[in-house]
DNA sequence: AGCACGCCGACT
DNA sequence: GTCGGCGTGCTC
């Protein structure tokens, strides 16, 4: 008797075995199943023939949805390497690889098509009796010569033409089941391409020699050096051969004008996959790369999941962007996913930065991925000079001090823009000295002590000891000891009174929430409808500012004396993206940042030498610290009313790894943000020098962990290479 | 997850 | 007396 095991959204690490009706449904399809009390949609994983269930209180499966499988072989394989890895319940994988309209039970199969055509009267009308209808007169015109369908029509000529000629019954609508339509492969044309430079051309030609099968490359390119040029004369190959190609952007670059430079090039149709998209239309794009009727699918995070019929290429652009990395549930990582992907499909993958993560800086290192780089700036882009303000023992204004004042003042009255950015990220407050710039360290790590004001100590991160947070400063007896950081609020309120003639904008995920918010803004500012421009990380990504010829960062010590090892590598890809974002050729800008440690090793090298060089001294950096790319982590985080709840059950789980002799535990300690929502948080960091230590430590233990005794008292989740330490 | 069952406090 | 609070436990 076939057994079917059945992938179901219920957060357990387990299939669920059914009974065929009658006919035994194919793996990979949906099927509608009843579960305790209610139904649930699934998908079919394996048949076998053995249950460890009592065989005779299995169900019978209600209903088989898809007559063919919407999961391939290929998928399947990935779905089950991202439970397995990510140590996550397969059925919350399979759900979250699907689009939302699959999930509810929608049909997988492409909608049937309207098409208009001629009535018997609609062929022998006389056209000139349209004479005063223009509209109505070109549709009929048209459709005498061919088919149109419903949707072109009414896009074309107006809804209200297409409605009065079939009131008239002139014409009529037809449906036709959707014929699968490939015809991109012959629309091809290649138009408006340059002349690729030498480095440009000795990119695309190791992607060219690798096109038929799995290679990976970092395409490591400066600012304005030409890499979406190199990524459409590698696409341009793959799609005469008929293949498709996936592009993953972050979540901000997914522009009009990126998507405009594709579909020009190439002169076909792109699927674009983002978060304004209805359930219907994501659940089109979908179809239409399965069947292969799109060359080209452009997509943010979770478009690594989109089926391709034909694959040929994957590009990840951006690759250290951190919005690759899923922050709830199944937090995966769609760049390391697509690294699998392309394994798995047989096809090359480009992974395109300027500031590449050290992670994968150091797969090109070691020579596991091919290392492109491009150096040269292609046309009139410009990077901004970067310069060091010591601010110790400066008066400070609203977190600016009187030099950085006086010199925004100059860049305004030159009738340039000012922006001015604090960095929030990957922020844990450490407590400094002000004046001699000191930061308390813990005396057995040698690392910052983290600022915890809800328990009202220092803490260190890395050993977990604590003590009271100090008056005065240890080294130089001063008390004015100040928590890292200024408000973005604060900074607004100063600089209007200190600039009441400048308008200033603040551009952060609160102000700018919504697509199309965003946008506006950016407009403004490129109209010059304000001067001062404040914002957060969500400026240093995709958008070009020629007008802004001053930036000054305000708060870079947050980041280079956090508890957060990875806080520094983001400050310098954050710096360096912005200083490739400001001024032109003719205008070029200068970039400032504010700092009580001028002489700090990683900020001295990023300046001197830039990123590149900074990237191999921090790589150098984490290796003596056994810090990943050369360990691997997994994250233990915890959260209840009770912080001794939180405690207890990460110190629980820690017991369950003590065995492990390879595996180092450290924690639990608070988490950077202790209290959220009136919750405590914990959290608890496995470290281990191979990934393989880790990962089967991890895989014996997860079950024993969901039956400890608070497990289901406290909201706890497990990261695997956790990016973010908040 | 979601839904039922169950055991205790405050209401017409 | 019952209505409903949410703790516990189970779902093939």
């Amino acid at each position: 008797m076939s057994i079917i095991s059945i992938a179901l959204p219920i957060p357990k690490r387990q299939l669920f075995d059914y009974l065929a009706a009658d006919e035994i449904p194919k793996i990979g399809c949906r099927v509608r199943v009843s579960f305790g009390p209610r139904k649930l949609i699934g998908v079919v994983w394996e048949i076998n023939q053995e249950s460890d269930w009592d065989k005779n209180k299995l169900k019978k499966i209600e209903q088989i949805i898809d007559a063919q499988p919407i999961f391939d072989a290929t998928q399947r394989k990935l779905c089950s390497w991202l439970a397995q890895y990510y140590k996550h319940p397969i059925g919350d994988v399979v759900q979250s690889a699907m689009p939302v309209a699959l999930r509810k039970g929608e049909s997988s199969e492409a909608k049937p098509t309207n098409y208009l055509t001629l009535t018997d009267s609609g062929k022998t009308f006389d056209l000139s009796n349209l004479s005063r209808a223009p509209k109505q007169y070109s549709l009929l015109e048209k459709l005498n010569k061919v088919e149109l369908t419903k949707s072109q029509a009414n896009q074309d000529f107006g809804i209200s033409a297409v409605k009065a000629l079939l009131d008239k019954e002139l014409i009529q609508d037809v449906s036709k089941p959707h014929q699968i339509n490939t015809s991109w492969q012959q629309q091809i044309v290649v138009q408006g391409k340059p002349q690729a430079n030498v480095e440009q051309a000795l990119a695309i030609s190791s992607v060219e020699a690798k096109l038929a099968e799995f290679a990976c490359f970092l395409l490591d390119g400066i600012t304005g050096s030409g890499k979406t040029e190199v990524y459409l004369q590698a696409i341009e190959p793959v799609l005469k051969q008929g293949k498709q190609v996936l592009i993953l952007v972050p979540e901000i670059g997914l522009t009009p004008q990126t998507v405009h430079r594709f579909k020009y090039r190439f002169g076909i149709d792109v699927g674009i996959l983002h978060s304004g998209l209805t359930n219907t239309e994501r659940l089109q794009v979908w179809q239409k790369s399965k069947n292969g009727e799109l060359g080209i699918v452009i997509g943010t995070r979770s478009a690594i999941f989109t089926p391709m019929l034909n694959p040929g290429l994957l590009i990840v652009d951006e690759e250290h962007d951190a919005s690759y990395k899923q922050q709830d549930g199944l937090r995966y990582h769609a760049r390391d996913l697509a690294v699998v992907r392309a394994h798995a499909e047989n096809t090359p993958l480009i992974l395109g930065t300027a500031t590449p993560a050290l992670e994968t800086l150091n797969n090109a290192l070691t020579g596991k991925y091919h290392h492109l780089q491009l150096q040269q700036r292609a046309g009139k882009a410009s990077v901004a000079t970067k310069h060091v303000f010591d601010i110790r023992q400066q008066p400070l204004q609203f977190g600016i001090a009187q030099g950085m004042l006086d010199r925004i003042q100059q860049h305004l009255e030159q009738g340039s823009q000012v922006m001015l950015f604090i960095n929030r990220r990957g922020y844990a407050p450490a407590l400094m000295c002000h004046q001699c710039g000191h930061v308390e360290h813990c005396h057995r790590c040698d690392k910052p002590f983290t600022l915890h004001n809800q328990l009202y100590k220092l803490q260190c991160h890395h050993c977990g000891s604590a003590k009271p947070i100090p008056q005065q400063c240890n080294q130089c007896q001063s008390n004015e000891l100040n928590a890292m950081g200024v408000g973005t609020e604060q900074l607004e309120i100063g600089l209007n009174k200190y600039f009441p003639n400048y308008s200033n904008i603040r551009i952060d995920s609160d102000s700018a929430r919504g697509k199309s918010k965003l946008d506006t803004m950016l407009n403004s500012i490129n109209n010059n409808e304000h001067q001062i421009l404040i914002g957060t990380q969500i400026l240093s990504k995709g958008h070009h500012f020629p007008n802004v010829t001053l930036v000054l960062i305000l708060d870079i010590d947050g980041a280079l004396f956090s508890a957060d090892y990875r806080a520094a590598e983001n400050l310098a890809q954050l710096i360096t993206q912005l200083a490739g974002r400001a001024g032109r050729a003719e205008k070029p800008g200068e970039m400032w940042l504010q700092t009580h440690d001028p002489g700090h090793p990683l900020l001295q090298d990023l300046i001197n030498n830039g990123y590149g060089h900074f990237a191999q001294y921090a790589l150098l950096e984490r290796k003596t610290a056994n810090l990943p790319p050369y360990t691997y982590q997994a994250l233990f985080k915890a959260q209840a009313l009770n912080p001794k709840d939180a405690h207890t059950f990460l110190q629980n789980v820690a017991e369950l790894f003590s065995q492990y002799s390879d595996v180092w535990c450290l924690g639990p300690i608070p988490a950077l943000m202790e209290k959220r929502q009136g919750q405590y948080r914990m959290q608890l960091l496995l470290q281990a020098k191979q990934r393989s230590v880790l990962q089967h430590a991890l895989g014996q233990q997860v079950n024993q962990i969901e039956t400890l005794f608070l497990a289901n008292k406290v909201r706890w989740s497990l990261d695997i290479d956790p990016q973010d330490f908040s």
